[in-house]
DNA sequence: GTCTATAAAGGGATAGAC
DNA sequence: GTCTATCCCTTTATAGAC
């Protein structure tokens, strides 16, 4: 392809971090070429020369996370039982929340972000195969509620309040209230739902 | 002052809806003035005719949200004790969770909605109001963090994954996981942490 | 109260100079 | 590899006709 290589790839690098800065702050539909090129001390036609569409930034600047996402889940689901699975799969996600805070905040959040990822095959089958893990093999409300609920580690994670605690202690906390949420027994007197 | 469908004359409250539905769907920044308007059928200029600006039309979606907010958290402040504080403002925000899913999933998500009511004082106030309530009077590493997961209940509530499961349901299940989230107790029995 | 028309600005994207 | 200049489209917002 005509498409050049990044020798020592400082070019597309530089652009990815910038972009990860400004989609976690603004936004994907919130974040223009412009913002992007100026937060670099560039033109936009700097930026189009590294990546020729927006969406091609956008999956760029997921792709680390989601290689990494990838090990994790081909782990867990090699798992001997399902309550392991869940529970390497768990420790893994809060690993990869810890290691890409922004991204991952970003994936949960963003709503352009999720539609892109949707139209992504790969990304699909992703989501869905860690969903089954959290699930596991039977989920009943009280579980399904839980693993969405799960997302909001990533949001915890990238919580300017919370931006003084280091990352071994969140991670050692984020993984305690996962475990806690996919855990808890029975609510209360919960009638049978559906 | 009912509105919960505005049949037809009440301009004003169609837009809200329709804005509310988009914003909850593309975001603010990825809801253009001109989705909202093809949206109920009508001009952009028509909508200009009810709000002078985008930002009026956001502050009209969250405005109820946040009136009944204010009472929940007055409710909160009267308490006997501050344990009974934080459960009262948990129960209230639960309930306005429930009563208002796409608000509240977007004031939590929403960088561009989030940027929008932090230049307004009044709900800053508010905000910072209640996470003190969910703090609580001495707010540990562990209280913080589960504060701020906190904010993944609103996440958890709009997503599409859940919404077969109905109001009574989720709110019960809602309740019993900040409450868990809240009042864990031991968070490490593996290691001190530094 | 809703429309058409349009201004003014910004955004995504491309061509081509250097 | 980075720039200038430009194109085309969308967006916000206003003016004024009906």
């Amino acid at each position: 392809m005509a498409r050049p290589h990044a020798p020592r790839g400082q070019g597309r690098a530089r652009v990815i971090d910038a972009a990860l800065e400004l989609f976690a702050e603004h936004g994907v539909s919130g974040t223009s070429l412009q913002m992007i090129a100026d937060h670099l001390g560039v033109t936009k036609a700097a930026v189009y020369y590294q990546f020729h569409a927006k969406e091609d930034i956008v999956l760029a600047v997921v792709e680390s996370a989601f290689d990494e996402m990838r090990g994790t889940i081909a782990d867990a689901e090699a798992a001997a039982s399902a309550d392991d699975a869940t529970g390497v799969a768990l420790a893994g996600l809060v690993d990869l929340i810890i290691g890409h805070r922004q991204v991952m905040a970003s994936v949960s959040r963003d709503p352009e972000l999720g539609r892109i990822l949707e139209s992504h095959e790969a990304f699909n089958s992703l989501t869905s195969r860690l969903g089954e893990l959290l699930l596991g093999p039977v989920p009943d409300t009280r579980r399904r509620v839980a693993a969405s609920v799960i997302g909001g580690l990533a949001h915890a994670a990238a919580d300017p309040l919370l931006a003084d605690i280091d990352d071994a202690v969140l991670r050692e906390q984020l993984l305690h209230l996962g475990t806690l949420l996919l855990s808890s027994g029975s609510p209360t007197r919960t009638k049978a739902t559906s």
